[in-house]
DNA sequence: CAGGCTTTGTGAACGAATGCACGAGCGAAT
DNA sequence: ATTCGCTCGTGCATTCGTTCACAAAGCCTG
């Protein structure tokens, strides 16, 4: 079988770029585009042209010489390499404000991630129906994982019953989390996790506005002190 | 002046850990504990010790020796840091979906990130309230910005229209944003960007998924040809 | 078919981040 | 006051990621 270069480990700054890069090839190749040179990919995905040169050499040598790369024949090998030949559902455990925007959202089935379940406690939500899929108790999370196949789980509970959410989705045999709480998940080395936090990125946001302005003594009154009395 | 040790730069992998550790800090002094150790504070955050110790000796020096750490006073300090000691009013561009369940949501203002204003391009959306505060013509932006002081500006529209919202941010006077459209922004590089990209995240984690499996041959048939005719 | 132009692929230098290991400092107990 | 046990703060080695710079390799032109 062919030299099957591209078996070996990418690193993860890399992948996390794929995406990005896959996006951006897509869109070109709506343009007719057929041929990018890593400068320009580089310029439109806001990075160094030889760090796009690297990361695409993971995948093995695509490219030509002089040349660039064939848009369509990268799309494909990243496509691969993100395993999205195929479907992937996902089930998602809260069917709260973001559990049903997210499932309603519709741009999920579409992008190769259809939503397999999504699953409450409460009962009162359970039969309810948000963009096609109806909620379910989350007693029936081993069955719906089992039935679908589905390897991805979506916590979108709030942050106090985030903990016992993941804890669920592993025992019904998820591999893969994307977690919305605000909370740190504990789960099994093995088990992948990805964590989107409003409040994380806005706070590094800030830091950075405070670190603009915040030459000199501004804060003064008032600064606790280590407690004296213990 | 006392030494004002924390004027350096903070590594940004520290900073991002910073609001992490922030949270967690709270949830301790709630719960009563008044103070933690490093060991502790890294189990919670799942990350090493050793980690948490040099993240928090960029603040100075704030723990005991065979002690720990105030967690109060540590509270504050991470705070201070991350310049959480005054509001920082933000405001959304694009009010559908996403823009109005962003709005809508609260917890923004709650955490120091009122929502000083939402507009819109299409009038038919002006005029609308959500979650109190009433949708402007994107044309007021400049006036919002300047009114209130906002520093932080959320882009919060369909990919196409995502690098327009941000040029608009940016002339009205915004120095960092938040981007949940799936592009990448050009901006001048003065100002700090950045990404949630909820695509990205599940793309990684079928990486992942994949790379699990995907031992041994399994794609076989139709694998795109690099063009033989030009 | 040779020479020039372009762009890839990658070795090597650099820089950032991580994790270990241990000295220094603090509190408590004797 | 001295000793002991605990935990911080940090120097150092290592790993991971980025960037530079250039040889190798392809197309095109004459």
């Amino acid at each position: 079988m062919a030299p099957d270069r591209a078996r070996r480990r990418i690193p993860e700054a890399t992948v996390s770029r794929l995406p990005v890069y896959l996006r951006i090839l897509g869109e070109q190749s709506d343009e007719g585009v057929d041929s990018i040179a890593s400068d320009r990919l580089a310029e439109l995905a806001g990075v160094n042209a030889a760090k796009v040169r690297k990361d695409l050499s993971y995948l093995g040598s695509y490219g030509t010489r002089g040349v660039g790369y064939e848009v369509d024949y990268l799309v494909y090998q990243i496509r691969r390499e993100l395993g999205l030949t195929h479907d992937w559902p996902v089930v998602i455990v809260g069917a709260g404000n973001l559990g049903q925007a997210l499932a309603g959202y519709g741009g999920f089935g579409q992008r190769g991630y259809p939503v397999a379940g999504i699953v409450d406690v409460d009962p009162a939500k359970v039969g309810s129906v948000i963009g096609g899929v109806r909620v379910r108790h989350i007693d029936e999370l081993g069955q719906i994982v089992a039935a679908r196949g589905v390897n991805i789980g979506v916590v979108a509970t709030p942050a106090a019953a985030a903990q016992d959410a993941a804890e669920r989705l592993v025992a019904a045999g998820v591999t893969s989390i994307l977690n919305f709480a605000p909370t740190v998940l504990a789960v099994p080395r093995s088990i992948e996790v990805r964590k989107v936090d409003l409040a994380v990125e806005l706070q590094i946001l800030s830091y950075h506005e405070q670190r603009r302005i915040g030459t000199g003594t501004q804060v003064d009154g008032r600064i606790p002190q280590r407690s004296a009395t213990a």
